[in-house]
RNA sequence: GCCGCGUUGGUCAAUCGGCUAAGACGCCUCCCUUUCACGGAGGAAUGACGGGUUCGACUCCCGUACGCGGUACCA
């Protein structure tokens, strides 16, 4: 057989937020594509109107434009394979569907949703608390397998509201290759008869992951692992319409788990252990609750996908951190965890904290605009930048810059005289007086110059360096932090530098 | 209940029958530094359990336990 193009496709529901573990879902599609130099497809699995959310797929959309993660096709672009939303190739699929109950893989059921209810109450024991609408169950509810055709025909005519439903068969094996996991089987006898046409003529996901699979030619299908029980269905679907040859290749990607305890890893865990789980803020429309995400809280994008790759996926080397050419060249799915893996977010802070380091200032500035904007900062770009490259060693998230560097823009308002006052005598008082004079002589007010007249003139009063350098820093900075001291003066310039000693000298002594 | 998937330090994890069981995050100690970091040197900490197979099992097989996922006209 000739060799396909590769097609991979991301189809969320347009529900809310995007969960981190959508995003990683996403990155291995992405990375799967480009490096066989497929195609990447958005398709908006929007089939559900009652969980329709206003904005999320423009959300969505946003959400994999910032991570870099961008789509070949999708509703937003387009494409040879349009619509791309569900719900706007509503009418294709209902062809599909009575193909299905023509060729007798598939019924018409005219159960109502409190008659369903009903069966299941009146099956359900202790021994099986879900009943399933299977084999066993589906002779006593009204179908068009219990119901004579002439009843069914009627009922057909009148309009009544009904499903298509598939027929799992009895007693059969299905099977397949997963390419995380192997060779997985089911018997066909323990999954129940999954409505496909919902009775106002959306498809569920089962019929529409297959016709839509099917028609934009996917050739590998990634998802998360709690798809895995329902691949029989799909299987069978891919059989009874005829298109087997034609079945992508499927792959069930292991689950994020919370970082205590066992489960899916959900937005309330993140609410609870205080780390975002969307990637990006994501406001509730009917809420108006907003839920925080990766982006606001100050990590760069290509640590937040860096990040992802590697809960599930490792290269076998050690290397953990990866650009995304790196990755899109030594991702295999071989390598690919089956087991869940537990979201650290002190690890996560850890990936963005080298994101950091190798990050261009200028790039960081202008990421820091906004901020300062808010704490009504004129700064040049230039200055904010160097300053920015002076701190960022002890920040790990963006958020974090302000907090280590805001002394460059605005004098202290409090000192910590307690960290001084214990050693302090007249001697250092005169020391800050007399060196302020000598700064003010300096034509070159480089680090060097600084420091070589700073030691010059403690040596020459027979006062320890050390024991200077510390009243320093809290005249400039206020409290015990920031970069090296000499640095900070040189960045402030002399004026200012001269101007803080004074001005600080006056809180100690005070 | 049934079906499926999974199980190496606290967490992410390497190992594809030879292990004195890598590495990273976090934690602890020390060095550097009279702030905090960065950097450097150390340290504590791991194969769920029981049977096989094998000269040899973390690795292969079978059970058990535990966890997770599914069991919707949700995806």
């Amino acid at each position: 057989m000739q060799q396909q193009k590769v097609r991979v496709r991301f189809a969320p529901s347009p529900t809310g937020g995007l969960h981190l573990g959508g995003v990683r879902t996403v990155l291995f599609n992405y990375l799967f594509a480009k490096q066989h130099n497929g195609e990447f497809v958005l398709r908006i699995e929007d089939t559900d109107q009652t969980r329709y959310v206003p904005g999320a797929e423009e959300y969505i959309i946003e959400c994999l434009s910032w991570c870099g993660l961008i789509a070949d096709e999708g509703p937003h672009v387009g494409g040879p394979y349009a619509p791309y939303r569900q719900s706007e190739r509503k009418a294709q699929y209902r062809q599909y569907a009575e193909q299905l109950v023509k060729d007798g893989y598939a019924y018409y059921a005219f159960d109502t949703p409190e008659e369903l209810e009903q069966m299941r109450e009146k099956l359900k024991t202790a021994e099986n608390p879900s009943p399933q609408y299977n084999h066993a169950a589906r002779v006593q509810m009204r179908n068009s397998l219990s119901l004579s055709a002439e009843e069914t025909a009627v009922l057909l005519e009148k309009g009544t509201p009904h499903v298509v439903r598939i027929k799992m068969p009895l007693n059969e094996e299905v099977g397949f290759t997963d390419m995380i996991r192997g060779h997985v089987q089911f018997n066909t006898g323990t999954v129940d008869d999954k409505v496909l046409l919902k009775a106002d003529g959306m498809p569920t996901y089962h019929l529409a992951v297959v016709v839509d699979d099917y028609l934009m030619k996917i050739t590998h299908a990634f998802r998360g692992e709690e798809w895995l029980p329902s691949a029989p269905v799909h299987l069978l679907l891919w059989k009874y319409l005829g298109w087997e040859a034609q079945m992508p290749q499927w792959a069930h990607l292991p689950l994020i788990l919370k970082p205590d305890g066992f489960g899916k890893l959900s937005k309330r865990d993140g609410d609870r252990l205080g780390f975002p789980v969307y990637a990006m803020d994501w406001t509730d429309p009917k809420s108006g609750l907003t839920s925080g995400g990766f982006r606001e809280r100050g990590f760069l994008p290509e640590a937040f996908v860096n990040v992802l790759a590697m809960l599930g996926w490792n290269d076998g080397t050690g290397q953990e951190i990866f650009s995304i050419q790196e990755l899109i060249e030594r991702f295999s799915l071989e390598r690919v965890h089956k087991a869940g893996a537990k979201f650290d977010y002190e690890k996560a802070k850890w990936f963005n904290h080298q994101y950091l380091l190798m990050t261009d200032n200028n790039r960081l500035a202008a990421l820091l605009e906004s901020v300062l904007k808010e704490k009504g900062v004129n700064a040049a770009p230039e200055y904010v930048a160097t300053i920015v490259g002076l701190v960022k060693e002890r920040c790990n998230l963006v958020n974090e810059i302000w907090d280590h560097a805001f002394f460059f823009f605005q004098q202290p308002e409090t000192y910590d005289v307690a960290a001084v006052k214990p050693k302090w005598n007249a001697d250092k008082t005169q020391f800050f007086r007399d060196w302020a004079s000598v700064l003010e002589t300096l034509s070159d007010f480089s680090l060097a110059t600084l420091e070589e007249s700073f030691k010059q003139l403690a040596t020459s009063m027979n006062i320890k360096v050390g024991e200077l350098q510390l009243p320093f820093r809290i005249m400039l900075c206020g409290g015990k932090f920031g970069p090296p001291v000499f640095n900070i003066a040189e960045v402030l310039g002399k004026h200012e530098t001269i101007a803080r000693i004074m001005k600080g000298l006056d809180a100690i002594n005070a």
